[in-house]
DNA sequence: ATAACATATAGATAAACATCAATGTGAGGT
DNA sequence: ACCTCACATTGATGTTTATCTATATGTTAT
């Protein structure tokens, strides 16, 4: 079980802004590309780019670089470290 | 589905701070009072009470007020909202 | 009623964070 | 080589948050 305080918050930072949820929610249909996000999000390209590099640290999104696009995806591995601690709070582990 | 991301962004806040997250392991092993999560932690006793006014605010802890003492516990119902909104993200619900 | 104790609230301060405009980087296309 | 496009980084700014000291509130014991 992950009992680094540090390191438990670093993940959690994902879910703890608004507009993170926002960028979470449009990426549960699937793999999409920084561009697309940007269209949907009402916030600057530097701003998604700060979300996103967070989202990155957390392990919650996985990032791919092809070409001149950056595709980002939620991660199952991360969703699962973020479970597995919810999960440990409940006293199932 | 929780689908507001500002109410989302509350419900996972108690999970983004370092000391949040070591309250919380104060708790896993049951109900306690604020006095007994003061001693353990290395803060002072309002820093601990904005704290628990955060957890209760996420709905992740449960306060019971008992003569002079406050008793915290980890709320069973509040994880599962958290709980819940991962499986979502998973694409499970 | 007074004192002692447990916790909350108010107010101040410093650190962290979200945001933007401007600029840098690196990949294709011409 | 040059230009353009997609994204990252830098630096500045305002807002939020974490923390403290001081004080208020409410409860119990004397």
């Amino acid at each position: 079980m992950e009992l680094n305080p540090k390191k438990t918050a670093v993940i959690f930072k994902a879910f703890c802004d608004e507009n993170r949820i926002k960028i979470l929610q449009l990426l549960i249909d699937g793999e999409k590309c920084a561009c697309k996000l940007l269209e949907a999000m009402n916030i600057t390209q530097p701003t998604l780019s700060h979300h996103m590099k967070i989202l990155l640290d957390s392990g919650i999104v996985n990032g791919r670089k092809e070409g001149k696009w950056m595709h980002y995806s939620i991660s199952e591995e991360g969703l699962k470290k973020a479970q597995e601690y919810l999960d440990y709070l409940k006293g199932v582990v």
